[in-house]
DNA sequence: AGCACGCCGACT
DNA sequence: GTCGGCGTGCTC
């Protein structure tokens, strides 16, 4: 009876007791600390950030998770014990403990889940390692001389080579050699030899596990490192010297935030390069997926001897092996992809190269933002950022400009001889009226005449430049559709609120697919409409209709086009820049996979196929985006000899932000873009969150996001929170691959709002990440 | 996230 | 009559 009312905890008081809280690395969303377990009396040393394997459950099934706190009291009845610590020895260090931690709080996720990413699968798995046998000398008699002639005088006979391996390993300097190694050393074909030895106990083994990636088939670190030369610093003008010693003397503030704006072909990566130098030479460097190219890779290399490297292109093998030589120490460079912020090291630094990249944030959980966590470790850290970017985004940029913790460093010109290219404008409408005139007929052309002109003269003559043409988007056409207004029929996705897009493959007898970019369903081409027996027509514009009608009006020129349908690997993209930068191919025809960081001299014109693409998104950020976009591909031109010209068509050639682009004016574009932002309260001015919940049944996902609604209204009224909250209104594409999609929008004053309004409900059990809820804090975009 | 328990349809 | 579908709920 005396139970009936329990609600306190039972405290323990056995002070010799000791309890771990461990976040397990799984879905339990368990407060910020975890569960707790007893620390058993073999496991004594155990600390804060070690992996650790406990039973969970019934079954008491081994799971994983990693010690938060190591501490002498415990609140909960029933305790289990730490089962042993993990396998290989992982642990992570306190500083990305405590980054977890504010992780699982920021973005709404269970901390076990954010820790869980923090150690790639590879490293946990162990994935590549394999034991080595190595042998050495039998020490304990004697010394070595004595016991060859004992060996002698005991007429144990050695052949030849074993005579040579026992030589062999009393000349190495190393006690304990690799058996096959020895073998080698000897000259002997097999190991045989050194195993007589071993059975004439002449020789011990132990064995050690190594990670060791196999060096074929990927681009692998070992091949690039080989093949670059070291270089010499190069010259830095004042711009980039004084962007330097900018950084240097914001360094002794222990953590800052610099963003370095500099223009495309300002010379970033040497600043980056000094900066990294400057500050002891152990750093973190994040750079984009895609910019992760083997060009950039070097630039490291050749000025850096302890660099690793982590992208998506390498094995698990490959991985693991890194991310242990970064943990050994072997390496204190660490160049990678957004995971790379996690890498186990203490930077002294960490540079956020294209700090404006959308792909710095995770598409699932944990929906983390790379750049905004690479900003909260080095707080932790107390050490110095880098954002770089020539288009930084609004959300850097107004930090910049409104934070005392983060500095603005302007690189306003390009390097030495180099100018910003020429972007001319083009209006799309007008060309369409003087084709028609000329020819009498109507038709999409995708080349403006002087878009055409200029492509011309690139490729003419003898001195032939390279082109790239820009079209963010895939395929041929993306309507399939009646050709008579009246009819309407569109060729929808059985499964999605999205439109069919057509591929060609001239390989099919159909002459092609028609694919949903959604959910990737195919449909077969239908001939004929099925409302009104009309021959369908397609229309709208691909990278494929691109690349047929640059093959159409220059016969003669080398294309290649680039996303991602023709880019199935890491591989071909890698190939494609190489056989690019060897002048092996004249034009690039891409999504915006060309457009990015990419340095080819010989580049002299680059056209933008439709800027209005994504000028029209329903989303906020679409005249930044469109900003970034046009600023970057046309970064990619001028950066050799020629000077570059930029065509960007568009059917809105007066929009501002068009213009701004034209102009390299992203002050201006900056400006007027955060006014806009402040007037209608949108970020970076204020902060968002969202939620979508999605379910195969509409009233389903309606009533689930209704509920949601109802108890954030309610929280946000009991706390005050102040926070915004709006909807449930249906996705901008409402339904993807079946399920319908409505979304919740949450907007404050600051993220600390929205971060006291989903924790409370999170506590209460009411909000959760599952299978029907995303939560997405600072989302990217809205689709 | 797993993996249990638990309540409604098509089968031996 | 069962086998089994995957919907809620718990894990120190």
């Amino acid at each position: 009876m005396d139970q009936l009312f329990e609600t306190d905890p039972i405290p323990t008081h056995n002070g010799d007791r000791k309890f771990a809280q461990v976040a397990l690395e799984q879905g339990i969303d368990a407060g910020p600390t975890g569960l707790t377990y007893e620390v058993g009396g073999e496991l004594s040393d155990i600390a804060v950030g070690d992996r650790v394997i406990v039973p969970l459950g019934r079954g008491n099934k081994p799971v994983a998770g990693h010690v938060i706190e190591v501490t002498d009291h415990c609140d909960v009845k029933k305790v289990k014990a730490i089962q042993s610590r993990d396998p290989r020895g992982l642990s992570l260090t306190a500083d990305l403990i405590e980054l977890a931690q504010w992780m699982s709080g920021y973005y709404c996720c269970p901390l076990g889940m954010v820790l869980a990413t923090m150690v790639p699968a590879a490293v946990k798995r162990g994935t590549g390692t394999v034991q080595r046998t190595m042998v050495g000398l039998k020490r304990d008699e004697g010394t070595e001389a004595r016991r060859h002639e004992g060996a002698e005088k005991e007429k144990i006979k050695l052949s030849r080579l074993q005579k040579a391996a026992l030589e062999a390993i009393q000349q190495s300097e190393q006690e304990w050699i690799e058996m096959k190694e020895l073998a080698d050393l000897a000259g002997a074909r097999s190991v045989a030899p050194v195993k007589q030895l071993i059975t004439k106990e002449l020789l011990i083994t132990k064995t050690q596990s190594i990670v060791k990636a196999d060096r074929h088939g990927n681009l692998s670190l070992n091949d690039l490192a080989a093949q670059v030369q070291p270089a010499e610093p190069l010259t830095l003008n004042d711009a980039q010297a004084q962007a330097v010693r900018n950084v240097g003397s914001n360094t002794n503030r222990g953590f800052v935030v610099n963003l370095l704006h500099g223009v495309t072909g300002s010379g970033k990566t040497e600043v980056y390069l000094r900066i990294i130098e400057q500050n002891g030479g152990s750093a973190i460097v994040l750079v984009p997926e895609i910019a992760l190219t083997p060009q950039t890779v070097s630039r490291f290399l050749q000025r850096f001897d302890k660099v690793a490297v982590l992208h998506s292109g390498l094995t698990n093998a490959q991985r693991n092996e890194q991310w242990r030589r970064i943990r050994k120490g072997e390496a204190n460079i660490v160049v990678g992809a957004r995971s790379a912020v996690f890498a186990p090291l203490t930077p002294s630094i960490i540079v956020v190269d294209e700090e404006h990249e959308n792909s710095y944030k995770q598409d699932q959980l944990p929906r983390y933002h790379a750049r905004d966590v690479a900003i909260k470790r080095a707080q932790i850290l107390g050490i110095p950022v880098v954002l770089g970017s020539a288009t930084p985004s609004l959300e850097s940029f107004h930090n910049a400009t409104t934070k005392n913790s983060f500095e603005l460093i302007r690189l306003p010109q390009r390097v030495a001889g180099l100018k910003l290219p020429k972007v001319h404008v083009v209006d799309m409408t007008e060309e369409r009226r003087k084709r028609y005139q000329k020819s009498g007929k109507g038709g999409i052309h995708l080349l403006s005449i002087p878009l055409e002109n200029a492509l011309q003269r690139t490729f003419a003559g003898p001195d032939r430049g390279q082109a790239m043409l820009l079209l963010n988007r895939r395929g041929y056409a993306n309507y399939i559709a009646c050709p008579d207004h009246t009819c309407g029929w569109m060729m929808y996705c059985d499964f999605c609120d999205a439109s069919m897009v057509f591929h060609k493959n001239a390989q099919l007898p159909s002459g092609g697919q028609v694919r949903c970019h959604h959910c990737q369903s195919e449909q077969l081409l239908r001939k004929r409409c099925p409302q009104c027996e009309k021959k369908v027509t397609v229309f709208g514009l691909g990278t494929q209709r691109v690349e047929e009608e640059i093959g159409r009006k220059f016969p003669d020129i080398r294309v290649r086009r680039m996303d991602s349908d023709t880019m199935r690997t890491g591989r071909d993209y890698h190939d494609s820049l190489e056989a690019f930068r060897r002048g092996e191919i004249d034009l690039l025809v891409g999504t915006q996979m060309i457009g990015k960081g990419l340095d080819f001299p010989n580049v002299r014109v680059v056209g933008v196929i439709s800027a209005d693409t994504s000028l029209h998104l329903p989303d906020f950020r679409a005249a930044e985006r469109t900003f970034q976009l046009v600023s970057q591909v046309a970064g990619r031109c001028g950066r050799g000899e020629h000077p570059g010209e930029v065509y960007v068509q568009s059917f809105n050639p007066d929009d501002v932000t068009i213009q701004s682009a034209a102009q390299h004016d992203y002050d201006g574009f900056a400006k007027r873009e955060l006014g806009i932002r402040e007037e209608v309260g949108l970020p970076p001015v204020a902060r968002m969150a969202r939620i979508v919940v999605r379910d195969k049944n509409l009233d389903k996902c309606v009533e689930h996001a209704r509920v949601l609604v109802d108890h954030l209204d309610a929280f946000n009224k009991r706390l005050a929170t102040g926070v915004n909250i709006t909807g449930p209104i249906p996705c901008a594409i409402s339904r993807v691959a079946e399920f319908h999609r409505h979304q919740i929008l949450m907007i404050a004053q600051n993220a600390s709002q929205l971060q006291q309004l989903m924790t409370a409900l999170r506590n209460e059990k009411s909000l959760k990440s599952d299978y029907h809820t995303a939560i997405d804090v600072d989302p990217v975009a809205l689709m």
